[in-house]
DNA sequence: ATGTTC
């Protein structure tokens, strides 16, 4: 990315003031040698969603942020509904809800060794992933409206977990103010099967040892500990968050002219938050997230029956879930004044600081858990939210490694069974149903997730607490 | 991300 349009606003902020018809400033977080391996359409995308009616404040991209559909992936975007703020299904994405969940075992580093084997070809014997995988179960029409509007609540209800894990989900488990019935019929016909699937892409199930710890405090407080064996689930809300973008995308091109908004992008087309179609979305992107709570809360009951197989000893609880793709209602300070926005996070998690209401009394004195999801042959990190990224990313930090190269060129550049050996060379065990898919996640496709990471300390935006690599790996 | 292109 050509640098020269930014100034830079301390070691790893870089600024584009307002400038043609943006509104506020674009802000970036990176390192320079992140910014000038950063992608060039990050710069067209975060000025371009600039210039969308009601943004407050600034439009902000992580350190991992990559060229996405209309905003960047690892985009921030927050707007007041108050001042004609808009609501745009692209700067949600289109795996609605898609997120992270990290599983203490309770299990050591050498509990695993004998069993590693027996215990990757049994999770991908039981968790089905890959493109158009089906499940565990069959909802019906009425079912599948109570786990729309119930979210995780609503599957253990069910039977598939305890109400103790419900305290470690974001939300508590249950996104309110969802609209089952603003989801089309074609969306949840397509999701009826598809319940306690992972899918496919950079989806996956990663059983990992926790490498170093940076913050022993907080350490202590999430549980982690060096040599602790954790369970990470990364997916979302699979077709049906997908068809409801894609729904709705539709319908905002054509609204946004009708409504007289002038789109930078096509991609970028929105509603008026506000407006019927404004509401209609966001009931139906909240059914979406209510989707992905449920899905990652399913794969935990199945990853649970697992361990109790292979290794009957570990007991798998939630250290915490939290989303990287959604549009919130949040009350943030703006101008030294407190205001309810609606807050747009594409590929950038959710990262609240200490004493914040919504999280559970056990993170009051820390911070969120922010969890990075890395790539299957390097690293993921556990991350905490700090005070001062409220004012830096309404409360917001990167998500992951992003991509360096694109799936197409991956697949030019290796073979899945090239991944797969070297993987296990290394210790890692891998199974997945596409030879094409470990081409395309090939660990080398990806930026360095590590320099992300730094950069995102550094920048304040949250604090890293742990590192975990992985033994294991279920991918889609 | 995705019944990997209505």
């Amino acid at each position: 990315m050509d640098l020269s349009r930014f100034t830079k606003r301390g070691e790893f902020a870089w600024e584009v003031a307002p400038r043609e018809a943006m509104h506020v400033p674009a802000i970036v977080y990176a390192d320079e040698a992140l910014m000038h391996a950063m992608d060039e359409k990050v710069y067209t995308q975060v000025t371009n969603v600039a210039k969308l009616p009601g943004i407050v404040k600034a439009c902000y991209a992580m350190p991992d942020a990559h060229w996405g559909y209309g905003f960047p992936i690892g985009g921030v975007a927050a707007f007041d509904p108050a001042r004609d703020g808009v609501v745009s299904a692209g700067g949600v994405g289109f795996d609605i809800s898609c997120g992270v969940r990290c599983l203490h075992t309770g299990l050591h580093k050498e509990d695993l060794e004998a069993n590693q084997k027996r215990l990757v070809d049994t999770l991908f014997e039981r968790i089905p992933c890959g493109v158009g995988r089906t499940g565990p179960m069959r909802l019906r029409r009425k079912e599948l409206d109570a786990m729309l509007s119930g979210g995780a609540e609503w599957a253990v209800s069910c039977g598939y977990g305890t109400r103790v894990d419900l305290e470690r989900i974001e939300e508590r488990g249950c996104m309110r103010g969802a609209r089952a019935e603003e989801v089309s019929a074609q969306a949840k016909d397509r999701q009826c099967e598809q319940m306690g699937t992972l899918g496919s892409g950079n989806h996956y199930l990663e059983v990992q040892h926790v490498a170093k710890v940076f913050d022993y405090e907080t350490g202590s407080v999430f549980g982690l500990s060096p040599g602790d064996i954790v369970v990470s689930i990364h997916c979302g809300s699979r077709a049906l968050g997908h068809q409801i973008g894609t729904d709705f995308l539709k319908k905002m091109l054509a609204a946004s002219a009708e409504y007289g908004i002038k789109l930078p992008d096509r991609e970028l087309a929105c509603a008026p938050i506000e407006s019927p179609l404004g509401q209609s979305y966001l009931g139906a992107m909240r059914a979406g997230i209510n989707c992905a709570l449920a899905n990652r809360q399913i794969i935990t009951y199945l990853t649970r029956q697992v361990f109790a197989d292979v290794l009957p000893k570990a007991n798998l609880t939630l250290l915490y879930d939290v989303s990287h793709n959604t549009c919130k209602e949040e009350v943030h300070v703006v101008d030294g004044k407190r205001m309810p926005l609606y807050v747009h996070r594409k590929g950038a998690t959710r990262a609240l600081g200490p004493g914040h209401p919504d999280l559970p009394a056990a993170f009051h004195p820390v911070g969120q858990p922010v969890l990075i999801g890395g790539t299957m042959g390097t690293a993921s990190y556990v991350l905490v939210g700090t005070m001062e990224s409220a004012a830096l990313s309404f409360s917001s930090a990167c998500h992951g490694a992003g991509r360096a190269m694109s799936r197409h060129q991956a697949v030019r550049h290796w073979r899945g069974r090239e991944v797969l050996d070297e993987l296990a060379t290394r210790g890692i065990l891998v199974r997945s149903p596409s030879m094409r898919a470990l081409a395309e996640e090939a660990p080398l496709a990806y930026k360095d997730v590590s320099a992300v990471v730094d950069a995102a300390d550094r920048a304040g935006l949250a604090r890293k607490v742990a590192k975990l690599e992985p033994v294991v790996c279920i991918k889609g």
